[in-house]
DNA sequence: CACGTCACG
DNA sequence: ACGTACGTGACGTGA
């Protein structure tokens, strides 16, 4: 099967649309020696690279359309009507893009009046005849219909990288319908974004269903006289005309007059020469770099830099030395509290020094450096450098530039904590940790350790390169005070919190994990009796089973793999069997002993305390997110799971634990940021927000007159417009209708005027900018605002509203760490501040502190950022976690 | 390694 | 007609 042939066509204007808003957040990182955009040209090639590399093509063509005009727009004068222009910024690569493709050996061809599709359905049929296998790659669904067997339509979702394989049983799966009936769908159901009409109301879903049942659109007419009475039959006569001429506009024409023949897209290969003029004019390094180690292991290839041994005598150098110096503390295992330190790399003045032997942080010259706050450095995750080097005796300051934080602050997806990752986003070709050190079992350090010391080096020196446009594009955004007066201030606070960390008094989760056991125990076998059979019940696949095919209970939900077993599906089953409420509450034990009272024993140290890792560069609204174990969410709701909190004890037995949360925070911010009177007033006034809110949109005149329920709702309806409501999510929240919801919103949104405007600006302001901010200039890209895909782009509008709400929630308590830590240094107070769970601090402390602390904290707390209505912060104490609430 | 489930704000 | 609340992490199961 060596010289099977393979025909590979892409579809080079969809291809190009999704390349360019893949990476539409880095638009501006992206410009070409004369200032042209490149960053569609860029993914277009990443993603040419995986296709060429998967498909081994011995054919290639990509297809472009040829202008406005085409046989379509005859037939329909508003086909495509709608479409949005596309953006200049792409324009200007489109030539771009083709030129690159010719470099790399592929042919481009457009057709006068044709569109791509044609050239390409019209090419596959060819080589199809031929008996080439064709492989289709575009990022428009419409092309499955020309799936076969010989032909397979790759569709790409989530950017350009990935895609996903139509064959004519993925069609048949997906669809429940064949490729050939995909155009008589589309007659039916018209297309929104080429903007022609199907017939009436009639959807993706009814589409299919008639044509189950007809097989195509002309059998569906002949026999849609004898339809019973009913509003879909009548549109189906009414519409009947557009639906025809929709199905023609619909169908890709495969005998379009081309005047390329298969042996013209021969595919070539890279013009290895002239590819290199053209990456070097682009500015591609990374390109660049792959094409030189084209052949060999990326290991053996790294380029050698010039290093030294960073013994003492590079140590006192490096001391003496008042030029910012680059550091790097290099550990290899999944956590920094435990793993080891490996190799240390140090960049000053030009010359590099590196060394395995960690002794080095023994070396009094080196240990001064380390801890003088006046010696600036540059460093890759500040918090894990601290950890590290705590455990080696070493303190260390004096971090200016923490290339990590400046990476999520620029953008939040830029957020791997591996520096090789890091610096591939910005155009660098650095190893990351699974590709120096090898992946899985095959993990291991170098047995040459000058290769390590190399690879240590090479980041320092990535570091250094990309610090001054790093930081320039953080004063572009406007971010400088969120990086200098927070982000890197607060690293420093959560370094201090991890390594301090939580006393947890293993015998105490080791006693309630007995007892757990045993409960679990009796509820089984009770099930199993009344189950009339033993299974797994913690396999919702066996449990769906025996539910809803042994005990026939109905069926509530579906999930994609079954039945759905989920609370709210077994809540609506309770009166039905009583095994039900017997699986809900062991499913309640089974949940808090594996995860907390088994699941945190593996987490406590020699030092009885437990030392969680605070995600500073993960989330996508700036909130931190608590991982190895995480502390953030330690059961609270039900008093069973509350239990585990008693396990958290200060580290002296005569101290206390003390807490303070703010209350309301969120909807404080949203009564801030809407500027909505109404809200502002509430808080002003110190009213009960959620019974005020009942108040309103029950149309009552005093709150004496709200009901327990109405406040429910109210509350759940203020948190869904924090969260970005929709009718449908709040009435299955509360369980009302659909209708009652809307009816809800409208009322909500008329007795605050203001929020409902900060909802509409907002989503205008994401779809100008590509991207959201918080009080603090902390960025959200949503590129997704403008996705062709209406579940994609709602989502992105809802979280457009929701991100700067919680994203200055995240900001606010982040100013509140930073200053409470330092207000307990300079009150040389004794306390500890442990842990933070998003709108709550949780102290350790002397009992005699307790007092200051309960006026200080919440002062600190409510004076952090100053809004247009007051902050307010409720604390409690007492000898464990579980106490103080 | 993906999925369903469930713990928190 | 579409398919839904926002943000997280960890566990057990089963391909």
């Amino acid at each position: 099967m060596a010289d099977k042939k393979k025909l590979l066509l892409i579809d080079g204007n969809s291809v190009s649309f999704r390349a360019f808003f893949a990476m539409h957040n880095v638009l501006d990182k992206f410009i070409s020696g004369d200032g042209i955009h490149t960053n569609a040209l860029y993914a277009f090639n990443n993603m040419l690279d995986i296709i060429l590399k998967d498909e081994k093509p011995t054919h290639a063509l990509v297809a472009f359309d040829a202008g406005k005009t085409t046989f379509r727009t005859e037939m329909f004068s508003d086909y495509k009507g709608t479409r949005a222009k596309t953006p200049p910024e792409l324009m200007e690569q489109l030539p771009l893009i083709q030129e690159m493709l010719n470099l790399r050996g592929i042919k481009t061809y457009e057709l006068k009046n044709y569109e791509a599709d044609d050239i390409i359905g019209t090419l596959s049929r060819e080589g199809e005849k031929d008996g080439m296998d064709v492989t289709i790659i575009t990022g428009d669904r419409d092309l499955t219909q020309l799936t076969t067997d010989k032909v397979t339509v790759k569709v790409n979702i989530k950017g350009v990288t990935e895609t996903e394989a139509y064959t004519p049983t993925h069609v048949k799966e997906k669809l429940g319908i064949t490729p050939e009936q995909i155009i008589d769908m589309k007659g039916l159901m018209g297309d929104n974004s080429d903007h022609y009409p199907g017939v009436e109301k009639v959807g993706e879903k009814t589409a299919i269903k008639l044509l189950n049942e007809y097989g195509t659109m002309e059998g569906l007419y002949e026999h849609v006289d004898e339809m019973k009475k009913s509003k879909l039959k009548e549109h189906l006569i009414n519409d009947k005309d557009q639906a025809f001429l929709s199905k023609k506009l619909a169908t890709i024409n495969c005998e379009a007059p081309i005047e390329v023949k298969l042996a013209d897209v021969e595919y070539q290969g890279d013009n290895q020469e002239q590819l290199i003029q053209f990456y070097q004019k682009m500015s591609f390094n990374s390109f660049l770099e792959k094409m030189d180690v084209d052949t060999g292991e990326t290991q053996a290839e790294l380029p050698e830099i010039k290093f030294a041994e960073l013994d003492a005598e590079a140590a006192k150098k490096i001391a003496s030395s008042n030029k910012t110096q680059t550091l790097i503390v290099e550990s290899l295992g999944e956590n920094y509290h435990i793993s080891p330190i490996i190799g240390l790399a140090v960049e000053s003045e030009g010359n590099f020094y590196a060394t395995t032997d960690v002794t080095i942080l023994e070396d009094a010259n080196f240990k001064s450096w380390l801890a003088d706050g006046k010696k600036e450095k540059y460093v890759f995750d500040n918090k894990k450098t601290i950890a590290l080097l705590n455990r080696y005796g070493c303190e260390f300051n004096g971090v200016s530039f923490d290339m990590l934080l400046v990476s999520y602050l620029l953008d939040t997806n830029n957020n791997k904590t591996d520096i090789g990752i890091v610096a591939q986003n910005y155009g660098h070709n650095l190893p990351n940790a699974d590709e120096f050190y090898g992946k899985g079992t095959k993990r291991a350090i170098p047995e040459d350790e000058k290769v390590l010391m190399n690879f240590l080096c090479q980041k320092a020196q990535i570091i250094n390169e990309l610090h001054d446009k790093m930081m320039q594009e953080l004063k572009d955004n406007d971010q400088d005070s969120l990086y200098d007066e927070i982000e890197l201030p607060l690293s420093i606070v959560l370094a201090s919190m991890e390594i301090k960390g939580v006393t947890v008094e293993a015998a105490k989760l080791k006693e309630m994990e007995n007892s757990f056991a045993e409960r679990l125990n009796t509820i089984e076998q009770k099930i199993y009796q009344e189950a009339g059979e033993e299974f797994n019940i913690n396999s919702p696949k066996q449990l769906g089973v025996v539910l809803f095919e042994d005990l026939k209970l109905p069926v509530i939900k579906k999930t994609k793999t079954g039945y759905s077993t989920a609370v709210d599906v077994l809540e609506k089953l309770k009166d039905k069997s009583p095994v039900v409420q017997m699986i809900l509450d062991y499913r309640q034990i089974s949940k808090i002993n594996s995860t907390y009272a088994i699941g945190l024993q593996k987490f406590i140290q020699q030092d009885n305390k437990i030392h969680t890792i605070y995600q500073q560069t993960l989330t996508q609204t700036g909130r931190l997110s608590s991982i190895d174990p995480n502390l953030q969410n330690i059961p609270i709701r039900i008093d069973e799971g509350r239990q585990i909190r008693k396990a958290f004890v200060p580290k002296h037995p005569d101290w206390e634990m003390f807490s303070a949360d703010y209350s309301q925070v969120e909807l404080r911010v949203l009564a801030h940021i809407s500027g909505d009177e109404n809200m502002q007033e509430a808080f002003k006034e110190d009213y009960d927000i959620h019974a005020h809110t009942a108040m309103r949109i029950f149309g009552l005149d005093t709150t004496d007159d709200v009901t327990p329920d109405m406040r429910r709702k109210a509350k759940a309806t203020n948190f869904g417009i924090v969260y970005g409501i929709s009718d449908y999510g709040l009435s299955q929240n509360i369980g009302i209708t659909r209708k009652e919801a809307a009816q809800f919103i409208e009322n909500y949104f008329e007795q605050y005027p203001g929020v409902k405007q900060y909802m509409d600006d907002i989503v205008k302001f994401a779809r100008e900018n590509g991207y959201v901010e918080t009080i603090m200039h902390r960025r959200r890209y949503l590129p997704d605002i403008h996705a062709k895909n209406f579940a994609l782009r709602n989502f992105a509008q809802r979280t457009a509203m929701n991100t700067p709400i919680q994203g200055s929630a995240a900001d606010i308590i982040k100013v509140a760490m930073i200053n409470m830590q330092k207000k307990i240094k300079d009150e040389n107070l004794q306390a500890n501040l442990l842990l933070q769970v998003h709108d709550e601090m949780i102290f350790e402390a002397p009992k005699e502190e307790i007092p200051i602390l309960e006026k200080l904290v919440p002062s600190v707390m409510d004076s952090a950022v100053k809004l247009d209505v007051p902050l307010k912060v409720e604390s409690a104490h007492g000898k464990t976690w579980y106490e103080a609430k």
